[in-house]
DNA sequence: TCCTATAATGACCACCTGGTCATTTTCAAG
DNA sequence: CTTGAAAATGACCAGGTGGTCATTATAGGA
């Protein structure tokens, strides 16, 4: 259906600079503001062509949001296995860094995410959000369990809860990368790898021990 | 300069009609994609006296953000007062539920917030970075210098990192509780009183202590 | 070389936007 | 009741939007 065999048949070197110019105008306009005359031109096409191969503007969002999903579902994929003999804290910390990577890698897709979360005029925001609440429910439930089940966690660990905070620190752990301020002064924002890691390790034993003085029962 | 007088002489009930309409249509649509036609339709003035009031589009928007700003500003003002005797983690947990208080009183206001923070074409973006960057470094930071001074946080504690961590997990409770999804199954989404206050109690006890079944060194 | 199905094109359309400004309305002072 | 300054009005403008479709260009088979 979306996108039509006509899209298919072009030269991938066409496909992919389709691709990479409608990633750029959602990520840095949203989706209502995002012009396709703008990006006809940028690419270099007619106009009609853009509704030949995607039907409407929707359309068009609509492979590119397929396409971000992919990458995501690949990723993630990927760092479950590199750390699945690790434990807990190890995973986590993997999971962190491996996020800054692909936002190193698809800085553009990672906005359109950003920008998804909060403005309710994209399409398929329910699906987006579906998706963005398996990745707490499919990902970091199992982690969080088998950790309980394994003695590092807490035994009388409220599991939802505990899920709902490492979803709130990752996720902000990524946006601070990206967003100026959003850091609160920790040099994260623009950060150097190096300067990642070291913080990664500090954010964890936040995560880890907490922030009380004396340990609780 | 903004707004100008002319609108200050408007009878307070037109005033607040304009005030209330505008920070509704900010809210839903954000800056560029509300509409001045649709609102003025809505208050029942013509268009040229947006203009008259508040010069432009852009006015009108300064004029609701300061408002929005003196609010929180309020807000804050007065939970630091109320918790000022508190130890640590129960002045954070005031803090929590005063922003859970607030939101449930300035719902509109608190989804500008939101969508000013990763939509980059609102007016006096900058400025609302900086405040928010102030929030964290007026407010949370002396609550956590206190906490260390007075023993009730760990003495190698790393403040900046802790502020960070405090101001993440703050900002998503918030988030969770007005955006589906969002709180990953926690039961935040629209939750009624009773159950944000059970629900924060466990949350601050993972602030409090952490995750790992071992308390650290 | 011709024919034909398919793809590419861009002028054009209706619609909506923020903003302007000549005109009309309002209303208090004289 | 008259006058005049201030305020309110909404038709109008230029510019941009997503989308359409008659026309043109392309290319592979006969």
């Amino acid at each position: 259906m979306i996108p039509r065999e006509t899209f298919n048949n072009l030269e991938s070197e066409k496909k992919q600079k389709i691709l990479e110019t409608a990633i750029d105008e959602f990520a840095f306009h949203g989706f209502r503001q995002a012009s396709l005359n703008r990006m006809v031109q940028r690419i270099g096409i007619a106009k009609g062509s853009i509704f030949q191969y995607f039907g409407n503007k929707e359309g068009l969002f609509q492979f590119i949001f397929n396409h971000a999903v992919e990458l995501v579902r690949g990723s993630l994929r990927q760092v479950k296995k590199e750390t699945a003999g690790s434990d807990f804290f190890e995973r986590i910390r993997g999971s962190i860094l491996a996020g800054v990577r692909f936002i190193e890698k698809h800085p553009r897709v990672y906005r359109i995410y950003l920008k998804m979360i909060f403005q309710e005029d994209f399409p398929l925001r329910a699906q987006f959000l579906q998706q963005v609440h398996l990745f707490s429910a499919e990902y970091l439930r199992p982690m969080v369990e088998q950790g309980v089940a394994r003695k590092e966690l807490r035994p009388d660990l409220d599991v939802d809860m505990a899920v709902f905070f490492l979803d709130a620190l990752m996720d902000r752990f990524l946006q601070a990368s990206c967003v100026s301020f959003l850091d609160a002064g920790v040099g994260l924002y623009q950060a150097p790898p190096h300067e990642i890691d070291r913080r990664v390790d500090e954010f964890i034993k936040l995560i880890r021990f907490g922030m009380a003085a004396e340990p609780g029962r």
